[in-house]
DNA sequence: AAGAACACGTGAAAC
DNA sequence: TGTTTCACGTGTTCT
């Protein structure tokens, strides 16, 4: 322990003492002082030590398989551990379909770093809701040649947001047919977007004269109704 | 730095020699293998301090306002993010809402925890999808006293759920209604849930005598078609 | 000047 | 066995 550190001091103590008795005193006075500096110093670094060990030991219950542990490791598996719930937090709000305030339309490939299969498509349409807009999105969609493999509608306040997972039909499954693909179900979109902004504008072109601009919900500055 | 800790060794090892010289140069020996081990150990300690560190330094570019953070209070944030993370993250695939292959009725309050304010209903409904499904269940809620927050319908496969976020009318927020809306809101979704059921079993009651049971998407064992 | 935060080397214990 | 991990006290720097 520190057994070697404190024969060290009396050693130097005593050479200091030889050396000139008359200063004893306040040798031994400013010993005292760097003694008690240096106690409250290693007592900091231990109240110090016990967060940060506190701190690991509530992330090594938060992650699987927490026992017996070494730190590097545990703190690579809070790594890993933040990475993979960041991944999987993103994809579950996009999975969520929030229908936004502003109109939105997208038709994008999925795997778009293959050129192989599975060619996979996810259209979304987000817009004010309009009571035919079901069926109107639903004879747009049958329109297209395509197979359809999974539909999400929701709606919030007055907003609506449709969500479609969409491949190719078995025998049109050719390489040629996609860009066309991508553009049809773009087209087919625009086109329902296109009426409901068109029936937006004449509901309301008397009262925005220019293209309009929904507000935020949660701004109310636009007026007191 | 390590000046005072050589001294010592240095006067040891002097003592040592002045009492006997006959052993030296054993004791140099010996005294050399512990310095080389001392080194080897000072330098794995090190490559730890380094492994620990660079982890840290790695969360710390994980976490929002990374810079400048002592390592107690990074570690308290990384603790944070994770159980926010891992929250959202239940939260979000609870919100994913993918139609299972068994049939689902659920009403239940949100914020059980508080008895007061707000009085948030989730209710959810998984059937087979039925192409009057829809109009049906749009009926059904619009016919009920609430207040419809949010709707989402998804469809998959044949399957389709829809998840409702509900909450009393204004002038219809009683605690004593709340029950009652509890249970007509059950009560409407089964009867959309009977009749989505009974066209099922009229539909295949010759094929399956017994309640029907639906297997799930990556069991094949029923039957080769 | 007095405390906080960090890196360092070392002794001890685990395997 | 020696390699690995941890806690500790200390020196240093910044504020």
């Amino acid at each position: 322990m520190s057994i070697k550190h404190s024969l060290v001091l009396d050693g130097e103590m005593g050479e200091l003492v030889k050396a000139s008795r008359s200063l004893g005193k306040k040798i031994a006075v400013s010993e005292a002082k760097t003694m008690s500096a240096l106690k409250s110093h290693s007592e900091a670094e231990r109240r110090r030590r016990e967060r940060i060990n506190a701190r690991l030991e509530t992330l090594r219950e938060l992650v699987p398989s927490n026992e017996k542990m070494d730190k590097a490791t545990l703190l690579a598996e809070v790594i890993n551990q933040v990475k993979q719930l960041k991944k999987a937090a993103t994809q579950a709000s996009e999975g969520l379909h929030i229908p936004m305030d502003t109109n939105e339309l997208k038709v994008e490939k999925l795997y778009k770093n293959s050129n192989y299969e599975p060619f996979l498509l996810r259209a979304s349409l987000c817009c004010d809701y309009r009571p035919e807009l079901l069926s109107d999105l639903r004879q747009a969609i049958n329109d297209l040649p395509i197979k359809l493999l999974k539909s999400e509608i929701s709606t919030l306040k007055g907003r609506f947001k449709s969500v479609f997972l969409i491949t190719t039909r078995e025998e049109e499954n050719i390489n040629n047919d996609r860009e066309l693909i991508v553009s049809s179900v773009h087209g087919a979109l625009s086109r329902v977007l296109d009426k409901v902004s068109a029936s937006a504008e004449f509901a309301e072109e008397m009262f925005f004269p220019r293209k309009r601009q929904r507000v935020s919900y949660f701004d109310s500055s636009s007026s007191s109704l």
